[in-house]
DNA sequence: CGGCGTCTTTGATCCCGGTCAAGCCAGGCT
DNA sequence: AGCCTGGCTTGACCGGGATCAAAGACGCCG
C-alpha cells in the first residue's frame, strides 16, 4: 500500500472523521486537532483490536470493514454485543474507565479503523465541553442498546428475537412489499448476535420458511410479508 | 415531615451530594450550584420513579432506601438491571439521550432521592468539562456493569451466577471465616436479579445447603467456607 | 387466638434449545 | 478431475430450568 503524502493523508482522515456520527457538524479546526491524535490501523479478518481488560489506548472509529465486539466465557462461547460498521465509533466508554476495555473486539472482515488516542483526547475534552456532551450522547446510545439486548436475551425466546431482528433490518422506508435482507456475515455470527447457535437459527429460519413468511437463499433473506411478521411479534409479546 | 429552613436544607443537601461517588472532592462552590438544580423526592415502597421511554427530567441520586431499575416484557416478567443504594447515582445516561429513560425504576423500599434537573445541569456541563468527565466515568462504570450482566446471563447457568453473586457480596475484607450476607429484599427480587425465578433460586440454595456450603436462615445467608465456594466458581468457569 | 396474604419450599411435568453426529453443498486448491 | 475445508441443514437426544400445583412458614391484624 503506497504511503500518501502527509497532507493528503490528513485531509482523507478528516473526511472520515466528519462522516462519523459523533463528529458530524464539528468545525474544521476541531477536526484537525482530533486528526492529529489519530492513528490508522489496518486489520486482517480475524485480527483482534483489543481484548477484555487490556489497558486503554483510546477509542476507535470504523472506516472500512466490520468490528465484532463480544464477550467470551471460559468455555469459548461468544456473545456478540454489537457489530460496528463504517461511521460507528466504539469503546468510548473505555476512555473514562479504570477497568480496561470491557469486552473483546475482532475484525469480522478485513477492516480499517482509526484509533483516537486517549491521552490527547481527554485533554481536548477538558477544554471542549461541547465535545464531551457528544461523547455522552454516544455512550448513552450504546448503553440503551446494551440494555435492550439484555432484556431481549432474558425475556424472549429465539423465535421472538429473530422476528425482532428481522424487523429492525427494514426500518424507515417501508414500501409494504417484500423486503430483501443481505447478511454481511455467516449465519453463525448472526446466531451469536441473537444469543443462540447456528443449528437453532437454521431451524427457526426453516420454520418461518414453511409458514411462508420468509424466503432463504444463501445469504439473502426475503421477508415476504413484513406486516404479517409484525403481527407475529405483537402476538408473541402479547402473551 | 417538618420543612427545614431554606439555608439548612441547602447544607443538608450539599452534604448528601458530597457523599455521592460522582461529586466526591468537588469544590464547595460547584456543589452549591448543583444543589440549586436539585429537587428532593420522597417515595413510598412500590412507587415508580420513572418508566421506560418517558421524557427525561434529569438524573437521580439515592439518599435513602433502594431503587430497583429493571425492564419488563409484556408477559410481566422483570429483569433487574441493578439495585441502587444510598450514594449511587442513576440514569445519567438519560441526560444525553433522545430516547427517554431506558428502563423502569421503582422504589424497593421507602426511599428518598434527589432529582438533578436536566436543563440546568447540561448547561453546567457545558461550562465545566471536569464534571463532564466524571459523568463519563460514571456512565462507563454502568456500561461495564451491564455488559458484565449480559454475559453472566447468556453464558452461565444459575448455579454459577448464584456463586458469583455470593462472592461479590463479601469482597475486600476477607477474614477467611464464615460470612453472613443479609438480604435486603425478598428472594423473589434476588431471583430476578439473577435472571431466574424464585423456585429455581430456592432449589439452588437448597443444593448448596446440603453440600455444606451455605446456611440459610430466613433472609440471612451464611457462607460457611468462602474459599471452597471460590473453588467451585473456578471449576465451573474452567470447563 | 384464628384467619389471611405473602413468601418460600418442594414435587411433578414439560419444553425450549444446546450438543453431538451425520450428510450436503459450494468454493478453492493441487 | 479429485480433495478438502468451512458453512449450512437436519435428526436424535437430553438437560436446565420454567411452569403449575400444593403445602408449609411467617408475618400481620382484628
Amino acid at each position: 500500500m503506497p504511503q500518501l503524502p502527509c497532507a493528503l493523508r490528513q485531509t482523507a482522515l478528516i473526511a472520515t472523521l466528519r462522516q462519523c456520527r459523533m463528529f458530524v457538524g464539528l468545525p474544521a479546526e476541531d477536526l484537525r486537532t482530533i486528526a492529529e491524535l489519530t492513528v490508522l490501523k489496518a486489520l486482517a479478518k480475524g485480527d483482534y483490536l483489543f481484548h477484555e481488560g487490556e489497558p486503554v489506548a483510546g477509542f476507535y472509529i470504523v472506516q472500512r470493514g466490520a468490528i465484532n465486539v463480544h464477550r467470551v466465557n471460559a468455555a469459548g462461547k461468544e456473545q456478540v454485543i454489537r457489530i460496528f460498521r463504517p461511521g460507528d465509533s466504539l469503546a468510548e466508554a473505555a476512555l473514562a474507565s479504570h477497568q480496561g476495555y470491557p469486552a473483546d473486539a475482532r475484525a469480522e472482515a478485513a477492516s480499517q479503523v482509526l484509533l483516537v488516542q486517549k491521552t490527547g483526547f481527554v485533554e481536548l475534552l477538558r477544554r471542549h465541553a461541547e465535545l464531551a456532551l457528544r461523547l455522552l450522547a454516544s455512550m448513552s446510545f450504546h448503553l440503551h442498546d446494551v440494555v435492550g439486548q439484555l432484556d431481549d436475551l432474558t425475556l424472549k425466546d429465539v423465535e421472538t428475537r429473530l422476528t425482532h431482528w428481522l424487523l429492525k433490518q427494514c426500518p424507515e422506508t417501508r414500501p409494504a412489499g417484500p423486503m430483501v435482507i443481505k447478511l454481511h456475515h455467516t449465519k453463525r455470527v448472526l446466531a451469536a448476535e441473537l444469543g443462540t447457535v447456528s443449528e437453532t437459527l437454521s431451524r427457526t429460519l426453516a420454520k418461518f420458511k414453511e409458514q411462508g413468511l420468509l424466503k432463504v437463499d444463501g445469504s439473502n433473506l426475503t421477508v415476504l410479508d413484513p406486516a404479517r411478521l409484525r403481527q407475529l411479534l405483537q402476538r408473541h409479546l402479547g402473551e
